[in-house]
DNA sequence: TCCTTAGTTGAATGATCGTTCCAAAACGGG
DNA sequence: CCCGTTTTGGAACGATCATTCAACTAAGGA
């Protein structure tokens, strides 16, 4: 078996996500993609299928990383409560990169039933550890127990939004944190 | 002179508004925008030039109006809290539709630089009235002193980014409300 | 009725798009 | 060195794009 170079596969994806971050579907053409993908023509068709394909798969990247790292940074500390601010921190401190979620939303709403399947996984990925901390802080007295946790996340996912939308129209950082501190402060 | 029926540029205008509202600049062909518009291909270059100046054309009549619609709802109560409930609720009550704001800063981020003028026009048109009532209302004890008014506005703005975002990826009305109710909460 | 003006529409332009076919190139194992 | 596999890039296809030209229709005033 001979074998030639072959390409990172996941690491042509990452580079798709970040042209599709910037640019959206529409905005993104395949000479765009080879070329921050670092890999010709057909082989983009021929490992990832066709354009729209690629954007799922870039989505459902992007979407499994961030959510991951947000959990990750939700249970990097002791206290719940911290936990909590430093997500809100990491979104604050990243927002100055376009978030795919975000962008993939605007662009197609509710339209494509594969990408509103993606959003929803992610989301109930999210939920349940968020859940967990904000009862954990709630309990602990440094967030309000009038608010149900479950709302309390869909709060915090919208924050983190707008906090994206903000940045991508040119907030600049203190700003930005300005707006997480006082999404923290009503949930208090 | 003689005068055939001639059409309503501004109608035309609101109709374009529409299809860039639901489909964004690159996801608008030109046959999209003369059918909703109800008017002829070279009407339509005629007129209003071509399709960036168009775009161009409806982010400022769109933004013109919906901000005026903020400004007039936001002194539509005798109480300034009330106001600014008022506003949080209009916001809710049409977060369905795409907003145009939204979705060109989510397309072009600040790449264009009349785009992200027009942003920064809205932006201060909607801040000084909001500013005004918001410290009204920290007087009269309905908003905490404890946040700067610039500092609200911006949380309210974003706010409204993201409870449209929201809706735009399909949560029900009553997550929205939810939304809204929260980020009052966070300015008592 | 005819002229003027406004609007429409078919045809064409040139560009770019996504995508495929295919031949050549690159490269590692035998 | 050659074989087999992987990747590449030119060429081409058909579609669609924004945009323009020019001939057409429609309608109100003279």
């Amino acid at each position: 078996m001979a074998r030639p170079r072959e390409f990172d596969t996941a690491q042509a994806l990452d580079a798709a996500v970040q042209v599709f971050r910037e640019h959206g579907f529409e905005g993104t053409s395949a000479a765009m993609l080879t070329k921050r993908m670092r890999i010709g023509r057909q082989s983009l068709y021929d490992t990832f299928g066709d354009k729209w394909k690629l954007y799922l798969s870039a989505v459902s990247r992007y979407s499994t990383l961030e959510t991951s790292a947000h959990i990750s940074t939700l249970n990097s500390k002791e206290n719940a409560f911290e936990g909590i601010r430093a997500v809100v921190e990491r979104v604050v401190a990243e927002a100055r990169m376009p978030c795919l979620g975000v962008n993939s939303i605007c662009e197609f709403g509710v339209r494509q039933t594969e990408l509103s399947a993606q959003h929803a996984l992610a989301a109930e990925r999210l939920r349940v550890p968020f859940v967990k901390r904000i009862r954990e802080a709630q309990l602990a007295g440094d967030l309000t127990s009038e608010l149900e946790p479950d709302a309390v996340v869909d709060f915090l996912v919208t924050t983190f939004s707008g906090i994206r939308i903000a940045a991508r129209g040119g907030a600049d950082d203190g700003k930005l944190k300005a707006l997480g501190e006082i999404a923290l402060r009503a949930l208090r």
